[in-house]
DNA sequence: ATTTTATTTAGACATTTGCCTAAACATTGA
DNA sequence: TCAATGTTTAGGCAAATGTCTAAATAAAAT
């Protein structure tokens, strides 16, 4: 829970997410969105990766990123005791 | 949106948001239930509440929080973008 | 009036965060 | 094998964060 809302916290990884909406995408293709250099935004990915919002699978020498949707469903559930 | 995530990434403070579920409380009962100082407490009701998660209103010398769940609804309609 | 009680403000300090550049690692292609 | 490409790791730095104590403010009680 913690690494979920900490990965939340930044505008930059919440963009990505929004990224990785449209499907998997890989380190670079992700970095050239932003402004960034390639290691913060390779940063960003792994905050998001400790969170588990996103997996990660080498392809070569690429590296994919998954949204990975399952984490929301935690964090739903945290926010539904709000609304009763 | 940013302030929001923000005062999520607290453990301290989502514990002040699940104690007050309960109903409104002031200050000084929500900073009985924790170790740190009442300038601490007060400091995290403050983020609380520029993300408007809590209101306030002064009673006398007592100030009670309330939790606002209208912003929470801010936050699960993000989160649904994610669900589709 | 003065003191007590409730809360916030101010200022300091250590830790964490987000960014950078330089270097390392890993894979592909000549 | 050597060079190019894609990504991460390491290390450094300024800004933000979470905590504290001391002091200020405001209302209540004596």
């Amino acid at each position: 829970m913690n690494a979920l809302f900490k990965a939340l916290n930044d505008p930059t990884r919440r963009a990505i997410l929004e990224r990785l909406r449209a499907g998997p995408a890989t380190a670079g293709a992700i970095a050239e969105q932003f402004q960034f250099s390639a290691p913060t935004i390779s940063h960003h990915l792994d905050l998001l990766r400790q969170a588990e919002l996103v997996t990660s699978q080498k392809q070569g020498q690429f590296v994919v990123y998954t949204l990975n949707m399952t984490v929301f469903d935690e964090l739903l559930g945290w926010l539904y005791q709000f609304k009763s």
